[in-house]
DNA sequence: ACAACAAATGAATAATGATTCACTTATTTT
DNA sequence: AAAATAAGTGAATCATTATTCATTTGTTGT
């Protein structure tokens, strides 16, 4: 025998696809990923498109990845903003304000997280990770129950009705066909817009108008 | 010259034009978009691909009238239920209503209407009949504020997180995945489904714990 | 240097489905 | 009945992309 799989080699094994990872990141970034096909990827890598398949069973796993890493991150963010010392009602609106700011900031990277139309095998990484939100609303929602600053109220629609209202709100401002060449921030508009958000969501959980 | 277009042959092409989206719904009504080939269609309608083809510009245009008409009827129906004579918040907790539960009745269609993955020029319809929604309930929200029942708010803005908040509700109880062999009724869950969401919206709209 | 194996390549292939078009059939008028 | 025109047909074509695989290039141990 000859050759034997050595460290160096693992390492540059998996250095090639986190390179091939974060170029199709990059790819989405830049125009959803719709128009990330693996012929524009590789070309983006600089490798050939079989050597993607050296890296990823097919296309739907390597952006299923890609998926689930760009939503963790944004889970995470809120996950973090729940996870202050404050009363729920307070952390709840952190996390809410997160959510929709930091979409407003990476609009072409939320808008596909959140409404690009995907293929079946991402659209399951969606449907899973809607429900994260939604898992992380719900904790926060009974622990409001709990210490008196939320009334009584079935947590696990609530928190679905959280997502759905922050997202669909969100959905127009992020949509491509609605201000696709320049995305201006309007500042204004856009912090109203989260306000609105904040505001609606928290009285519809807690019956408590501000 | 010798042909000329008759009123006989004109009905009969409109008949032959409304027969084919007749089938193409039932298609759609059976397996969602995704399943609605124009073979399938045409075999549906008993007619030759080629022949859709003299009825509509593309596939896309077709499922986009499909689209609009079975929208259309459901956009109706809330409008209808806001258009008794009640104070605003009673006509939008029946509309909240009328919506939900007309979509648990028929969950294949209203879910590939919600939240199917469909081509980009049906895509453009829903988002379309997204804001009409927005708008009927906006207009109430409006009323609302106005005989005072609501206090003021950007009615905008909440109209978008009521379509948001029940149509992500319904999205897991409609989704094929969830259940799609048999979609059981289970009248007792779906009815306490539809009493959170009204009960979340109509807080967030009012700040009036219910 | 060479054997043994792994990784990379990218043109060719495959798969999917919408769309076309040369041809057949039906309808109307003279 | 025959000319003129429209509607219908469906096998063939086209377009788009993901995926494969025979071949080349790179790495390791003796």
């Amino acid at each position: 025998m000859a050759y034997r799989e050595t460290e160096k080699m693992r390492n540059r094994k998996a250095q090639a696809r986190q390179h091939i990872l974060d170029c199709a990141y990059r790819c989405v970034i830049e125009g959803g990923f719709r128009s990330a096909q693996i012929t524009h990827v590789a070309k983006a890598a600089e490798v050939a498109t079989g050597t993607i398949y050296r890296h990823f069973e097919s296309k739907e796993e390597l952006f299923a990845e890609i998926f689930r890493t760009a939503t963790q991150r944004e889970v995470n963010k809120v996950a973090e903003a729940l996870a202050t010392v404050d009363s729920a009602v307070i952390r709840l609106e952190a996390a809410l304000r997160q959510f929709a700011e930091r979409a407003l900031r990476g609009p072409t990277m939320a808008w596909s997280l959140i409404a690009e139309p995907v293929d079946p095998r991402v659209e399951a990484e969606r449907l899973l990770y809607r429900k994260a939100y939604a898992e992380h609303f719900e904790q926060a929602i009974r622990d409001g129950i709990e210490e008196g600053s939320i009334p009584p109220q079935n947590a696990r629609q609530s928190s679905t009705c959280l997502v759905g209202a922050i997202a669909e709100s969100l959905v127009g401002p992020l949509s491509p066909t609605q201000a696709d060449g320049e995305r201006e921030p309007d500042p204004d508009q856009q912090s109203e817009l989260v306000e609105s958000i904040v505001c609606f969501c928290i009285q519809g959980l807690t019956g408590i108008r501000r």
